[in-house]
DNA sequence: ATAAATGGTGAAACGCGTTTCAGCGCAACT
DNA sequence: AGTTGCGCTGAAACGCGTTTCACCATTTAT
């Protein structure tokens, strides 16, 4: 493989002279610029990128960390990204964290090495303490409100979209209700166990807090949750639900133990997942592809703006009653 | 930042020796070693990623080359593939081409320039010509059969599994059966013609072109399909689906419709995505997730193996009568 | 006519880790 | 005592593109 300064020595100039072509630098002589095209044509030369990327301290790599790629609410979140990504002419790296603290933190690392210019943060674990160490490296997006100086933060607003389905649930007459989150701590846990406990108090009831449920991700999840719940001595007349995919593993399990919703059980979820049409689930509805688009965007901006909020909105179709 | 000359300065010892402690090489002595470690941890210094690239000529990045990334089909082979990258200590660069040309050479380009060591095509549209002359800058698995020399292979045999479906709907007594894939030309459209032809002629029956549909992907696609299907004048009495998101769709469509389900129509779909069980799809359940971590398995191997088959199954529930 | 600005060009330094190779010291072997 | 051989070490070359800076040749401005 042919380098730069074999073309130069073809083409007759300097390598710098090859860089600005190729580059597209002015002050080239047209003469010039056109041997060295011909130069490159000729002798079939690519530029070697780890040596761009070495000389330019930048990668046009952006880092995402996510703690899963098979998962709905990831997966639109990531299409949109890739998506935004490829018309500005980045790369992608994706680390699965599995919320594991290493993980996290080796992204981190890749980023101060600068094996990325910028990360993309659609759920974390480990501390904004941690986090700040790296902003000095490059940009760091977090998909969570973040009031924090220096990261730029872009959140759907997880305490209302959960008190838009509370409340909801409540003008339906629901008064007692449940909910499911991911992961025990973290943002959209902490948002939502805080509107649960607002909610309650608007209707006067007080927690059950069996009927909050804990670690439920996927659709087995959902099943495992519904079976639990059949063990309480006073089952919650509604749930509301992490996500779509879990909402779906409680309504199958549902049907196996002749718990019919909506009429003993309401359900709503979040996503709008295409389980949630097929299965008819009244869900909370969010713009993941376009928070992930937007999210990307802001990654390679000069300036941080201020926290970005996007919207939801309320599907009803028919497992609330 | 500090580099490997600063560390060598503090250490009092040469650049060489600081690169053998980095890499564990031996014939260091330990007090070196240990002076090397000590300034290292002082100067809080990290190698540069970039740096380390270029000089070896290797990246630890295997490229990912897919159609789409929110597609349970692709993100079930991501899961495996991100898993196993992970504990072998490799990153993932994804590349989401929406079967567009350009995209497909961008990452073959990028395999050129070592950016990354090796790459995983999950499906391709670019010829094997084309493939072939960037065979000698890294490794390339192909996810789908192929002999030709110099690409490694892994894949499901999608004739055999159409074959399956094929003969599981005639031996309930179907005879006119129809079926519908991705894009009009690939690899699994080819198989599963291929194997539709052959079906059709153990039962004396001729193709019906209008039974054929292609370019279904999702749910949205199985909903449009059925829509078309019933502008026909005759129709099928069982449908091979795509996959069983498009399977989700015709299902969601037919209930609609009220086309009875399988009453009216049996419908079999593929992967066993949550989705299929979630509405009772029969289905040819796919080893995706394992299929991915051996195909990232084989992207560092030092040799190419014959073509490496991987098993499907089918799983009866409720779609086929 | 003279000073100043502008275009064009290349040598050399820079970013930074890896690898080759030569050399030194000391122990083991004849 | 003389020769191998092995462990350890560092200078220098290498991978390769970018950028700075100095300098010459024209133009343009005064």
């Amino acid at each position: 493989m042919s380098n730069i300064r074999d073309i130069a020595q073809a083409a007759k100039v300097s390598v710098t002279t090859v860089s600005r072509v190729l580059n597209n630098h002015p002050h080239v002589a047209k003469e010039k610029r056109e041997a060295v095209l011909q130069a490159i044509q000729q002798l079939n030369y690519r530029p070697n990128i780890n040596a761009v990327h070495l000389s330019r301290g930048k990668t046009m790599v952006v880092g995402i960390l996510c703690p899963f790629i098979n998962h709905s609410y990831y997966a639109a979140l990531l299409e949109g990204i890739a998506e935004k990504a490829h018309s500005l002419g980045y790369k992608l790296m994706i680390i699965q964290t599995y919320y594991q603290r290493e993980r996290e933190l080796e992204a981190l690392e890749m980023l101060k090495h600068k094996q990325m210019d910028s990360l993309i943060v659609l759920s974390r674990i480990l501390s904004l303490n941690q986090y700040e160490e790296y902003l000095s490296y490059g940009r760091i997006v977090m998909c969570e409100k973040i009031e924090h100086k220096g990261f730029q933060s872009i959140y759907i607003d997880q305490y209302s979209a959960f008190q838009c389905a509370f409340e909801f649930l409540v003008q339906k007459g629901h008064e007692n209700i449940g909910y499911s989150t991911g992961r025990e701590m973290g943002y959209s846990s902490n948002q939502r166990e805080k509107a649960y406990i607002e909610g309650l108090a608007t209707i006067n009831q007080n927690i059950k807090k069996e009927w909050v449920f804990t670690n439920s991700f996927f659709l087995e999840d959902g099943k495992k949750l519904l079976k639990n719940l059949l063990e309480l001595n006073k089952l919650p007349t509604a749930l509301i639900v992490t996500n779509d995919m879990v909402a779906a593993g409680i309504i199958l399990e549902s049907k196996k133990r002749r718990i019919e919703i909506p009429n003993n059980l309401s359900i709503i979820g979040f996503n709008n997942d295409p389980i949630a049409e097929a299965m008819g689930i009244t869900t909370i509805s969010l713009p993941l592809k376009d928070m992930g688009s937007q999210a990307f965007e802001y990654s390679s901006k000069k300036d941080i703006t201020s926290p970005i909020k996007v919207s939801f909105s309320l599907l009803e179709r028919n497992t609330v009653q």
